[in-house]
DNA sequence: CCATCTTACTTGCGAAATGCAAGTGAAAAA
DNA sequence: TTTTTCACTTGCATTTCGCAAGTAAGATGG
């Protein structure tokens, strides 16, 4: 665990409830996997995602993530108004998190998407490999 | 998966998006670490847990969780006043999930309970068969 | 250079969720 | 039979959410 980083007033010393406090309701994990797998970069494709997230809410979640160092935030070069938002290394340590979510749901209820289900199902391990190593290549060479 | 248990309206197919409409809130997942690492049974016991729930949230997620068939009551032999919460298989089944969650904010985070962090890294595979088989045991022998 | 369009937001406001304190009713304990 | 304990419910103030409608800065087209 890096330097000097706890926040101010948890509700308690559990790391589960670190967790939870970050990420417990029902929009940040979305945006990360609309990064994570989908390779979104800006405010617009969030809003687009299937889900349907408000205009406020999104710059909100956006704001915390990038205060948890979730997330980053740089100016687009190629253009002013954008803003391309990106995960941290923080934020791609959250892989294994959301591959356990997406099993559990895939084995307890009727979802969609099994074809990513499928391939994670088979080998979880080289696929959490997959997404660092388009992270990282993403992160050394940022240009798209 | 099991039949015919869709939920009617969600915002999408996606496991992830499933996952989320069921826990993504503040308190589901303690209330499940609660009962999958301390052995909470009770009403009782939930509320006096450290991160301090209101009795009207504790009372609206343990029919939530038990709704989503996640845990399910039972009135206790021995004393007509209490219900008895336990896990489900679908919900014992959320433990690569919450220890995935703890892993994540033990290594970015300043939290406490180290002894079961460490447990946790040293050996996951063997920490969840841990936890499987304490549940196995009471669902089978279900006094105390 | 100017009007128009895009992008990433903010603002206002009604609705829903949350949190706290104070009940309530049934069962157990004294 | 009185008092506790337990598992809630109810009321109410505060916070968060979600939608619609702005807005400001930068890009684009003519």
């Amino acid at each position: 665990m890096p330097a000097g980083k706890s926040s101010p007033k948890r509700r308690s010393g559990c790391p589960l409830n670190a967790s939870v406090e970050m990420l417990g309701d029902r929009w940040s994990l979305l945006i990360l996997r609309d990064m994570m797998l989908r390779g979104f970069r800006s405010y617009k494709e969030f809003l687009e995602s299937y889900e349907g997230i408000a205009t406020n809410i999104l710059a909100d979640r956006l704001r915390r993530l990038e205060a948890y160092g979730i997330i980053t935030t740089q100016p687009d070069p190629s253009d002013g108004r954008k803003l391309i938002y990106s995960l941290t290394a923080k934020g791609i340590d959250l892989a294994p998190v959301l591959a356990e979510m997406v099993l559990w749901a895939a084995r307890h209820e009727e979802t969609g998407n099994q074809a990513l289900v499928r391939q994670m199902q088979k080998d979880k391990q080289q696929f959490l490999a997959a997404i660092r190593q388009r992270w990282a290549e993403r992160t050394l060479r940022p240009g798209n």
